[in-house]
DNA sequence: TAGATTGTTAATCGATTAACAATC
DNA sequence: TAGATTGTTAATCGATTAACAATC
């Protein structure tokens, strides 16, 4: 199935739309109301259904409960996903104290970091020393990392946590991962948002 | 001049593609050089140029530090670039505290909050009550904002923070705002970008 | 039934890539 | 000059949107 990532995104979206209409009390949604709610066309969410075989009833829109059902499914969240963090700095830190994750099924159980002042073991969710990732990664069969080290950490530490067992990386280091066989890449670089958004910004200025 | 996300955000990639080039000791580049740095072609390095009057020397390539100052100029670095964060969380508080932004030109000068017991005046980094926000955007006339608060709040502070002169907001609540006039507004959703990742890892795995 | 909505095909749109004339 | 690279146009590709037959 070729299917672009913003198709996925969209489902995301589609989903967690399903569940404020789900909680404001409606039990069925037609294809232009999910796509007010997401800001997308009636057309692409049929669309976007109709590539994954999700069908409704012709008059009778989708029945939400259901929709969620197919919809978790492709997105894989049937199963709690186990998350380990590389790297207990600012950013790292942050991720492991946010909340957000829980509410979509996925879940911090480890952080890990090279300064031994970092380390603790005692926590919750215990930081442990960077030496230790590969032996827990198989011990549980982690599969997704996040990546918050040091640029110049991050290529090595990837490659060594790929080794592992590790297939999928979320790179907050602001560079470029050379492509890993066997492992899925997706970056987001804060910094480039920012200069994205000051850029659009400035053309709206000027146009004025 | 109509240019896609997609495209403002490859000149941030050639950019720190050619500092990195330029440390290594180069002087020019051609454009094959420059697409194989940031993963892309020849023909779209030369084709994002061309959009922005960018051109080098026919055989020559393009000189990097001429070429520098045309990006940092199109991309706005050619001024320091204030920014606050509204929200001292995990997130907002990671954010005023990482250091990335600084090389690029990008200094977070304000943090706020509705927490009184976040309050912190003598702060490097002042966080300062969320009310004083408002007077604090028109006083500095800042234009950019990072929101890291909870959900709930999301809607209304960017409103308000837009009706006090932002026209950019860098959004971290996991909902989608709903579009203000006059203010460009970029989301980063960590939880969608993990569904993501964890999307297509699953498929990689099913292809096996 | 008449009206409304789905599911899918065809048309459109926009972005990327290929090709190549210009030219250094 | 011959060879190499740019700059731009045309071709391709893929994603989105529009249209509409099927049907509830």
């Amino acid at each position: 199935m070729i299917t672009n990532k913003n198709c996925i995104i969209r489902l995301s979206r589609y989903k967690n739309a399903l569940y404020r209409l789900q909680a404001l009390g409606f039990v069925k949604v037609f294809s232009d109301n999910l796509a007010d709610a997401v800001g997308v066309t009636a057309s692409q969410v049929r669309k976007d259904f109709s590539i994954f075989g999700i069908s409704g009833n012709k008059k009778g829109g989708y029945q939400i409960d259901l929709l969620l059902e197919k919809l978790n499914s492709i997105l894989g969240k049937d199963q709690l996903q186990k998350v380990i963090v590389i790297g207990a700095g600012h950013i790292g830190s942050a991720l492991m104290r946010y909340r957000g994750f829980e509410k979509e099924g996925i879940k911090i159980i480890a952080g890990f970091d090279i300064d031994p002042a970092k380390i603790n073991r005692s926590n919750v969710i215990p930081v442990l020393p960077l030496d230790e990732a590969k032996g827990f990664i198989k011990a549980q069969g982690i599969k997704i990392a996040i990546l918050a080290v040091p640029d110049i950490a991050a290529q090595e530490v990837s490659e060594e946590i790929s080794a592992a067992g590790i297939k999928g990386i979320l790179n907050f280091a602001p560079l470029r991962l050379k492509d890993i066989e066997g492992c899925v890449i997706n970056n987001v670089n804060l910094e480039i948002e920012l200069e994205n958004l000051i850029y659009f910004v400035n053309v709206a200025q000027k146009l004025k």
